[in-house]
DNA sequence: CGCGCGATTGACGCCCGTCAACTGGGGTGG
DNA sequence: CCACCCCAGTTGACGGGCGTCAATCGCGCG
């Protein structure tokens, strides 16, 4: 099955592969397997042995942490253009997280053996591969800086407006429905869903958001911005 | 100022040169500069624009992140063979941490323009950076979920168990004394300096720990293990 | 249309952060 | 060599944020 021409548009604007020439890109992508996915499914299991790299073409993902004790940390939704699985291909270490289809998907996959390859042939690609792990790790450190200092409102209000740039497509700005549940909130924010539930049910009070089942619309992003930012 | 033979033994096993040929590693070496500090002095600053990356080859270092609001996250106490600033070299954004020699420190250092070329000339290097973030990925992504799950005791135990290697040089186990002070352990924990006090004078009266002041000596491991795994 | 599951709301309590006061060990200067 | 003083550590009191549990509601998919 060949790509679209948007597909290809989204492959070549990821940040995998900034600064390649078209060949390699399309050298690189010719060694490439396709994997469409409905939603829900599994794409690749924590604790499992690394054997595949996808880059997202289009549909979303999630990207979640087990804990001992049954919870989930909600690390990442990923869009298009993202790469899924690129801090286990570059060492001999189980998946430290799972992803799970959030919609019909589409990847790019490469076995450890075959982006092995294009790292010797394509330095670049290795260059970048490490820049998005850096990139995660920045992530990871605000995350914890929020747990640490930040209360739950505020984490939350954060939540919302980092995961609204995955969801917003097409849309105008305050039109974009996140489909997450209070559940899914929790598990981003490091809480529970009632508490979650109680933040929102007063915003949605004051029109900073509308929701419904599963759903959150943002209705006055300014103002959640300013609660994201600690202002009371 | 040469390097002597201990400290060319540091570096041969250090994780960054594994893999690379003695000649590999006397081209890249050669490249370094070597630096010295006095303990307490500042290696590289959280916000400035990364310069240099460093090998620490003898002494100590602490990374720290600063939040906004006048704490500090303490994230990692680093000892020889381990990479200093590497997340920060890989692109161009600031040091998201602070870098505190603990101890009289050597360290030998690059430039982001050297190790650039070094990068180039030697792939391998690139390949143990990238595989040296993504164990700082793995650590993090601990952190998050020991923050979110488990209660200070538990962490607290966890942390005492991880920084326990880092200062055990020729010593016997059970006589390593930590020289970390109750605000130390509060940084790593996510905790405040009250709280890891309570927590540890209980564990001295059960002679858990020996604690004098900014020391603290693991008496009995296998219990403090039994805590940190959460068996209350 | 009915049922299942996500959402809501209240009650309760505990962990732990905050503030204040006190103690004492050890380094420094006289 | 002693005395002073600074700062890490300790301990108690207090309160609030939020996790936990239970009960109920009601949207929306089948």
């Amino acid at each position: 099955m060949p790509l679209s021409a948007t597909e290809l548009e989204v492959l070549g604007s990821a940040d995998l592969f900034q600064g390649l020439s078209p060949a390699a890109r399309a050298s690189i992508w010719a060694s490439a397997a396709l994997r469409q996915v409905p939603p829900g499914s599994v794409i690749l299991n924590q604790g499992d042995e690394p054997s595949q790299v996808y880059v997202l073409v289009s549909g979303g993902v999630k990207l979640g942490h087990l804990t001992p004790n049954g919870g989930t940390i909600a690390l990442e939704y990923c869009g298009p253009g993202d790469v899924v699985g690129c801090v286990a291909v570059l060492r001999p270490m189980p998946y430290p997280v799972t992803a799970t289809a959030i919609e019909t998907s589409v990847l790019i996959g490469w076995s450890a053996a075959q982006i092995e390859a294009c790292f010797e042939e394509h330095p670049m690609l290795l260059r970048n591969m490490a820049r998005i792990i850096c990139a995660r790790v920045d992530d990871l450190l605000q995350r914890l800086r929020e747990l640490v200092t930040e209360p739950v409102e505020q984490r939350v209000a954060r939540t919302l407006q980092r995961v609204l740039p995955v969801f917003e497509g097409a849309r105008r700005a305050g039109e974009t429905a996140l489909p997450l549940s209070r559940q899914d909130i929790a598990e981003l924010t490091g809480s529970t869903h009632f508490t979650v539930s109680r933040v929102m049910s007063a915003w949605e009070q004051q029109g900073i958001i509308e929701s419904r089942r599963q759903r959150v619309i943002v209705r006055n992003a300014p103002r959640l911005a300013s609660i994201a930012e600690g202002a009371c």
